[in-house]
DNA sequence: GTACCGAGTGAGAACGAGTCTCAGTATCAC
DNA sequence: GTGATACTGAGACTCGTTCTCACTCGGTAC
């Protein structure tokens, strides 16, 4: 859209761009949805879902699924780049793109796939997390690659909701 | 559980487990929920959900988010691997784990984090789907960092729902 | 044998995320 | 001005998942 398409360029469509660009940690779509009502108190969460899932199509905006049913969370930054999780407070930051270009070749000639992108998230304990002596694991983001537990308490849910 | 801690063996914990351990194609948890009541009908969808939760925190099992709004997958091959994703069918084909050790202490030294994972997923076209000329995307598995492209309908929605 | 306790279960309600429908509005081409 | 079409907002809806709660089951002490 905008000045890549002959889509329109709405006033909704620039507040929620506005509002990817301007954030630096990788919103939810509810998230983006809160703040663009702070400029566009009008706008619905449909249009903001249509308008992501349109920058993400149109190449303007990056969806990232950081595991563990967490919800997807969009990032203006469009150059190839990975992410780092904390699983303790499930931030996500980014990282240079260290995946070598011949490893996707060599995957590619592997599994016979065409392979047109990949996602690589690193999980963690963020420097904040660690000075915190945090290892709480957040709501949503569960270490999927843990190590076996003895002893575990059945589910090992964060409890989502309060009710 | 099971052989590893001092969980109870219970049958539909065993039912679980061997479905999961059966099936070569990354299920999702309504798709193991299925299978396993064909040999335990009377099993519910929640004890479904504890069970799988419950091989993931104990190392039985992976889960994977395949990005896009896609339900979790699991996974019963434990050793570090990684997986291509269809973006046209949505099956998930496990392969050899190629990101080199060095790379995480790289990742770890430059972000600061304490790297205890990762999660990589190449995203392409399966060879069954290039063979049959195929390239539309699924439901569930939207194609997240697609080339710009002009005109398109809005929401690039495969409906998710009949209704 | 039985009473107790805690782990585990099944049913279904509830929740959050995301999508769909639809009527109304805005914008564009003519 | 008119018609076509893109876009919007509201809210109902679906889906995947989790929670609650009453119940069952197995182990253990007596």
């Amino acid at each position: 859209m905008t000045d890549q398409t002959d889509l329109r360029l709405t006033p909704q469509r620039m507040a929620v761009l506005e509002v990817l660009r301007a954030a630096h940690d990788h919103p939810t779509a509810a998230e983006v949805y809160e703040r663009v009502r702070r400029t566009s108190p009008r706008i619905g969460s449909a249009t903001v879902y249509r308008t992501l899932a349109l920058l993400v199509s149109t190449g303007q905006a990056l969806e990232l699924s950081l595991g563990g049913g967490a919800a997807a969370r969009y990032d203006a930054n469009t150059c190839r780049h990975d992410h780092a999780v904390c699983e303790s407070c499930g931030r996500a930051v980014d990282l240079d793109h260290p995946v070598p270009d011949g490893m996707m070749t060599e995957i590619a000639r592997r599994s016979g796939f065409a392979i047109t992108g990949y996602d690589l998230q690193f999980r963690g304990i963020c420097p904040d997390c660690q000075a915190q002596g945090a290892a709480r694991p957040r709501s949503g983001v569960r270490p999927a690659h843990s190590d076996p537990l003895a002893g575990n308490t059945p589910a090992g849910n964060t409890h989502r909701k309060g009710a």
